[in-house]
DNA sequence: TCATTTCATTTGTATAGACAATAATAAAAA
DNA sequence: TTTTTATTATTGTCTATACAAATGAAATGA
């Protein structure tokens, strides 16, 4: 559907304004179909977010700044969203010895079972929506992102 | 800045994810600007959104579920937003009395006197993005966009 | 040593989104 | 008319983001 019928706009909507709304609307669609696959396993998105970023992690631990550095929000709130992944035994956490300020996050078995029932399922939702574009298009969307943001 | 460094990712990434991500980060990104320009008006962007919509009545007040279905966010709580744009007077709000389960919002002057004061700072913030991008890229990002999310 | 500054994390208080449950009114059916 | 169903909006509860303030530990400097 177009934007213009979502928002059942009457007039005609400018086209700079058009890209703000259709990535919006995109994000908003990502969003939704990406929280229906988490449902049953009782985690959200940004739960899912930072489970990923301990198995990126390998073993090592990780600390709530280093999580907070590769999420894309940097401002949510890592603390909150560990201790909700604590209460469900996905990960564990520990005042690092070092460095008594910091504190060591680490995926569990069970979280990193989760992860992987899920990694098909993610693929799946990433191809499902990617295979509507050409392999060109994909990249070209790609850099037209990259080129609307930056310079 | 590409989204591998945005993440600090040390794998690169496949293009099906990289579109999620960088739609995501986007967004992320228009939202955060957005909120800076209305943060001296004291309304949040979803506020703003809403006070759009009753100026686009012309003067005829709009329901809840009017409002509703020209959001983005279709399931975002109407009632709560209208509640806090009543406390500033953007909106006035009463029972509709040929059918007392509806509910009729207008916008005030005072209400469409901020959306005055903040439409040319906004076309800005949508120029300004859009800006980094030739006429005809701004028509192909909308239609991958599109395509991306429909079909 | 003691005071000050910096660092890493946590907490408090707004905001909004998702979704289910409820309430009140209107419309339809018996 | 009375009962049932549908419509419209509100409320409750959980989730997360944004941002400022506070806490506690480490590093620095007098």
């Amino acid at each position: 559907m177009k934007i213009e019928e979502i928002l059942k706009s009457t007039i005609p909507i400018d086209n700079s304004k058009k890209i703000i709304l259709n990535i919006l609307y995109t994000h908003h669609m990502i969003a939704e179909n990406f929280n229906d696959i988490l449902k049953p396993y009782d985690i959200s998105s940004e739960q899912y977010n930072v489970l990923r970023i301990l198995r990126g992690q390998k073993g090592n631990p990780a600390n709530m700044s280093l999580i907070q550095d590769r999420m894309l929000a940097k401002t949510s709130n890592t603390t909150r969203l560990v201790d909700k992944l604590l209460i469900k035994d996905f990960v564990t956490r520990k005042v690092c010895s070092e460095n008594r300020r910091k504190i060591e996050v680490l995926v569990t078995k069970k979280g990193l079972d989760v992860l992987k029932e899920l990694d098909p399922k993610v693929i799946n939702h990433e191809n499902s929506l990617s295979n509507k574009l050409t392999a060109d298009e994909i990249i070209q969307l790609n850099h037209l992102l990259e080129k609307y943001r930056n310079h």
